[in-house]
DNA sequence: TATTACGCTATATCACGTACACAGTTATGG
DNA sequence: CCATAACTGTGTACGTGATATAGCGTAATA
């Protein structure tokens, strides 16, 4: 608290820690229109259609203009993972595990909405003001629980971890253009027969003759997500039962 | 079987389904020479110094003649991607369970190894021939259980998940070059400590103040990754329970 | 009011991905 | 045995994008 401790550049901008200066033009910008600005391009375009300068023409001004606010497009990526960030769930009077179900599922549609997030998002722990209210938001559920403090970050991260990871395989499933049904569990099943070969992809290969990737009673996005999520609140009620 | 599926070229090529045609000059190259240079690149100077001129040069060739094998650079980092991934550990005698905590293990660490991979990998479902033998791997470790075929399949998409969340997390937290003391949990603790209004993160700021990103009896990054894995793995052990 | 820090613009550079056209090479069919 | 077609590797050229630098105007401070 005495020494402002030395924060990296990005968290400073952030989290609003700029030195206040009066002094030349006032800053036609701000910060948060630059990072809206670059969002809305990245949702719409994706990444690819995100550089310095189509961000600079969608808030109006010139290319350099934007290095007076951010320093590099690095920087301005860190601060939009951060910016695209919703708040999270309300508790409401849900049980602490029922809240942190919501939490995940939340935790991964928003990603799913925003597929940029997830080539970002990897480089950089949550320092955000957005990310840590999530993160805020399910240590106050756990608070519920008999967990220490440590198990409780864990468990946070774990979750979180989870819902990152399925957003990555839903997103990964789901593109392919339909080109030529290659696209979804279905078709990944029939590239998978196409390509394994029994002797080497024993278990696989079985997987596949069996028929999980195929319609109804295999693979669907949702349950699939929901059979991961049980295993790890089941695994947190158990912890928590045994800290009782 | 009868049609040959039109594959993605990509996946074509990693494995080995080009068309074998005789004409013309011998090649002096082959993907998998170009793929092991790129990985030796992406290994050293990150997936910055990566580009079609630095691996042609790795090589001995134009930049140009790569595009006789690969499509394009991003091809290039999807077959990266699967052939930077090493053998899964071999199975021994190990019960169902340990196999799987070696087998998640064992990939969270390759991951650390390159973590040029985590930024690549969250593209493509996992296509090539060497993740394919990690997930031939654990369903076989997973047929001693009583999981159906689709649980086996998703208990496995969850532990790879979590490799990669928990990779992620890690790798996340080193870098920041310690400049500041900004590095590791407990810089970032310091940050936190720094940052966060108690009002408007209460269960936060609590965390925080309670020392648990400090030292000993808090975070390592080891504690952190059994944690998780135990949950999962508790989590799949009830749901075999259930189904015996 | 003179000064000076600062906002924004315009221009310039440099690194890369990749299209294209050419030159040398080897199997094939007459 | 030769003409040709199907290839492979090379050099050059272009477009895009990030970012350094310098200049011009503006507004707070002395």
């Amino acid at each position: 608290m005495a020494e402002e401790l030395a924060l990296p550049t990005v968290v400073a901008r952030m989290w609003g820690r700029e030195p206040v200066t009066r002094r030349g033009p006032r800053p036609r910008l701000d910060l948060a229109r630059i990072v809206a600005a670059a969002i809305e391009i990245a949702d719409v375009e994706g990444l690819a259609g995100l550089s310095m300068g189509s961000v600079a023409a969608q808030v109006g001004v010139a290319t350099m203009a934007l290095y007076r606010y951010v320093g590099s497009k690095d920087e301005l990526l860190v601060m939009m993972a951060d910016g695209a960030v919703p708040p999270p769930p309300e508790r409401g009077d849900l049980a602490w595990r029922d809240y942190l179900a919501v939490w995940t599922r939340a935790n991964r549609d928003f990603l799913l909405g925003r597929p940029w997030m997830l080539s970002v998002d990897r480089l950089t722990p949550p320092m955000g003001p957005r990310r840590m209210l999530w993160l805020d938001r399910v240590l106050a559920a756990l608070a519920d629980t008999a967990l220490d403090e440590g198990e409780k970050i864990r468990a946070a991260t774990a979750l979180t971890g989870y819902a990152l990871a399925d957003a990555s395989l839903v997103l990964g499933m789901r593109p392919a253009d339909a080109e030529d049904g290659v696209g979804g569990a279905a078709g990944y099943g029939r590239v998978l027969a196409e390509l394994l070969e029994p002797e080497a992809y024993p278990a696989l290969s079985g997987a596949v003759r069996s028929g999980v990737f195929e319609g109804v009673e295999g693979w669907t996005e949702d349950s699939d997500f929901v059979f991961g999520l049980d295993l790890l609140l089941d695994g947190i009620e158990a912890l928590n039962a045994r800290r009782s």
